[in-house]
RNA sequence: GGCCCCGUCGUCUAGUGGCCUAGGACGCAGCCCUCUCAAGGCUGAGAUCGCGGGUUCGAAUCCCGCCGGGGCUACCA
């Protein structure tokens, strides 16, 4: 999707390091990112680190790797500089207070000394008599004398704030409805929904999209900024919320599986999951469902992203996951099967990748699939019946010159003739002799991903 | 409670007044293929389009009301 103006897009996402990388980050990156790209603009990425409580500076990297391993490059951010920096907001707060100070200066903000506890009074008093809670604005006109401590807030001006929702068109807000809100804390760092309109004009941000979530915010930045007199983004793009299998947000407390790292430890291909997060919520008006970024930044556009959340469906990601590992091509599958299969050399798992992709649908399970190779199966309990056709099997398989699974097949075939009955008969209680298990690829692969002799050891075994 | 957003198969969705006896995908079931498991192919079940009123020759599509879900309502972001 593309858009025509005279200024040069510019975008950010701004997370706030306080836990685990989450989907809905990603996915909200995924959005900006496709908006830069077609539009050929900048992309910025901002930690809102103003929550001094619960930031730590380990989330800050975890946010980092996550959208790296999704392939996701920002143009500017604390770790690349850029012309509008810090891109820390904890290293901005200069700006702040000055422009908090303008805006006591000129009587669009003030100090209140209210304490907590009196505010919360003043909340169940307004909960209690069913009236909607707006600040009672006590400090604009009668400030307690002798006190210290103190937030700073914003006096809104009442009135319509109209925006443009590339998503949703045109919204209208009533700020007659809107509280003093607090924008400078009691301990000298902003809140929220000042210092994100404050930044994102100071870096000229065209273009603000991010989730849902922050629609009801969006009046209360617009009336910051005009305040202090700076430039409004040309327009917001809200995008649906990612919901649990429940219904509800999905929350890093009440969901682990919010957790962005989690789908890099179970080897979900990035590529999918970008896929997946981009279907989540917008649709490409084809029946068409994989698409490489390149091919979203093409297709996509806010006007058929779906205006409610959707459900994060395991189900369907796995299905994507799984086309994606069936059409790499066996190089590739090796490369990023290494990780997860620590026990076993290169060679190997080339050997084993074609097999192995039409059976998983993240790399992970292949270790369920490959560690006979590596672990030593207990002998099954054959029927005189199966010990026989096995043991007419170690015959003809210890005349096999080269151990491969054309060779095995052939010598396994009159065998299977022999018996008079079905291949199963033979192959499943070999099966059981050399994996253990009663699932595995067809035979002739699974003998000859293993050295011959361990192979012939475990058969031979199992006969005796 | 207030403000805002949303409401089509279990899930993600197509659908913008007649092409809808509502389409696709995932999942599910069955069949085929087959040495097991997958993959693949075919078939099927599954949505009175949240409910009730209108408007119209005709409504999933337009209007109103209700109900339901979600978000925000913090000195979190």
């Amino acid at each position: 999707m593309a858009v025509s103006d005279t200024s040069p897009v510019r975008v950010r996402i701004a997370p706030s390091p306080t836990g685990f990388a989450h989907l809905g980050t990603a996915s909200t990156t995924l959005y900006n990112v496709l908006f830069a790209r077609a539009n050929a603009g900048t992309f910025a990425l901002r930690i809102d680190d103003t929550d001094v409580e619960r930031n730590r500076e380990e989330y800050e990297r975890l946010i980092y790797e996550a959208l790296q391993w999704l392939g996701f490059e920002w143009d500017e951010g604390p770790d690349k500089g850029g012309p509008y920096g810090p891109y820390r907001q904890s290293e901005r707060l200069d700006l702040y207070r000055e422009a908090a100070a303008r805006l006591i200066a000129e009587s669009n903000a003030y100090r209140c000394f209210c304490t907590p506890e009196e505010l919360d009074a003043e909340r169940k008093q307004a909960l209690a008599e069913h009236r909607p809670y707006v600040y009672s604005r006590r400090c604009l006109t009668n400030p307690p004398a002798g006190r210290t401590v103190f937030t700073v807030r914003f006096h809104v001006p009442g009135g319509e704030v109209k925006f443009t929702d590339m998503v949703r068109g045109e919204m209208t807000f009533d700020s007659d409805l809107f509280g003093d809100f607090i924008i400078i804390k009691s301990d000298g760092y902003p809140t929220y929904n000042f210092a994100s309109p404050v930044d994102d004009a100071a870096m000229h941000i065209t273009h603000v999209i991010r989730g849902e979530e922050h629609l009801p915010n969006t009046p209360y930045q617009l009336l910051v900024i005009d305040a202090l007199g700076f430039m409004r983004p040309q327009a917001f793009a809200h995008m649906p919320l990612i919901l649990a299998p429940d219904g509800g947000k999905l929350s890093k407390r009440k969901h682990p599986e919010a957790n962005l790292v989690l789908y890099r430890e179970q080897g979900y291909l990035p590529e999918a999951m970008v896929n997946y997060l981009a279907l989540l919520g917008w649709n490409p008006g084809t029946e068409r469902e994989i698409f490489t970024l390149d091919e979203l930044i093409a297709e996509f556009s806010f006007d058929r992203v779906q205006h409610g959340g959707a459900r994060f469906d395991r189900k369907k990601l796995d299905w994507i996951d799984g086309e994606y590992i069936r059409a790499l091509d066996d190089d590739d599958l090796t490369t990023r099967l290494a990780a997860f299969l620590p026990e076993l050399d290169e060679a190997t798992i080339k050997r084993a990748a074609p097999a192995l992709k039409t059976r998983m649908r993240t790399l992970g399970e292949a270790k369920t699939l490959l560690e006979y190779l590596w672990t030593d199966p207990l002998p099954p309990e054959l029927s005189p019946e199966d010990r026989q056709r096995v043991k007419a099997a170690a015959v003809a398989l210890s005349l096999v010159q080269h151990w491969d699974p054309a060779p095995i097949h052939d010598v396994l075939m009159p065998v299977v003739e022999a018996s008079g009955l079905g291949p199963n008969a033979t192959f499943m209680p070999i099966r059981l002799a050399v994996t253990g298990k009663k699932i595995s690829p067809p035979i002739d692969y699974t003998l000859a991903l293993l050295p011959k002799d361990v192979a012939m050891a475990r058969i031979t075994r199992s006969i005796q």
